[in-house]
DNA sequence: ATGGTAGATACTCTA
């Protein structure tokens, strides 16, 4: 099975271009992030033409996750456990060929010491609660999503210029290692170990031409999960294709 | 160069 994530940045915004791409990569499951909009306005009569299902968790204008399968999705779970009603809508879980998929969108943090900043780490603890209280390391559990956090120096183009700031900061690589001690490995980096392999560069000041990117949105798999991983890439071709997310897909495929 | 661009909404906020 292929499992995909992506930032799409408005889902109704970008539906041609999520609709070639699946298309083309074929995944049979894509966890969306960032679709920016209410559940009755989700394009999923464009998803079912292709022979895909959805599960969507939205909200107006801002955050939104949806997960889009060729197979049913089971046990389907919104929000994090604690969320006050009106919660911004950041986590879809669903359980999909027996694996429990949990997609994720984090706050992205805004600046360093601010109150979203605060938000994201205080967010980031009750993610890895979830884990703690729900599942255990030895099923089949595999998290994705807009983590919007670079893990190592290797995931950003120049961390000298980045140390410090957000989305690089040592609080939030602190808060993403504690997540991934529960028992995740990066499925990534199971297979590829070079530097500069990004899935985010800013729309602004030519980031993608000159390949200013990070490393932000992951798939990280559980034990059992990585015994059977057996392909994984970032899909950057999409960030040059007319009117393009800032974010590019990962996909991985899996022996299940 | 503290800018730059993109999206949704409503003339600003978020990323």
């Amino acid at each position: 099975m292929k499992f995909a994530t992506w930032n799409v940045n408005s889902i109704l915004a970008r539906l041609p271009l999520v609709l070639r791409w699946l298309g083309e990569a074929e995944p049979d499951v894509l966890c969306l992030q960032e679709t920016k909009c209410t559940d009755d306005k989700f394009p999923a009569e464009a998803f079912a033409e292709l022979g895909y299902r959805s599960e969507t968790f939205g909200q107006p204008t801002y955050n939104g996750v949806a997960i889009v399968s060729r197979s049913k999705c089971e046990s389907v779970e919104r929000g994090l456990p604690g969320d006050e009603p009106g919660a911004q809508a950041r986590v879809l879980r669903a359980t999909i060929e027996g694996t429990r998929v949990v997609n994720v969108y984090v706050p992205n943090g805004a600046s360093v010491g601010s109150d979203k900043y605060n938000f994201k780490l205080e967010w980031m603890r009750r993610l890895r609660e979830l884990f703690d209280s729900r599942y255990g390391p030895d099923e089949q559990v595999l998290l994705c999503g807009d983590f919007n956090v670079a893990p190592e120096d290797r995931d950003v183009h120049n961390p000298k210029l980045w140390e410090g700031q957000v989305l690089f900061s040592e609080p939030e690589r602190a808060a993403l290692d504690r997540i991934k001690q529960w028992g995740f490995l990066d499925s990534f980096r199971l297979l590829n170990s070079e530097e500069k392999q990004f899935s985010w560069w800013d729309y602004r000041a030519g980031a993608f031409k000159r390949n200013h990117g990070l490393r932000i949105d992951h798939i990280w798999v559980s034990k059992p999960l990585a015994e059977r991983t057996k392909a994984v890439m970032i899909d950057k071709q999409t960030r040059a294709w007319e009117r393009p997310s800032d974010h590019a897909p990962v996909i991985a495929e899996l022996e299940i």
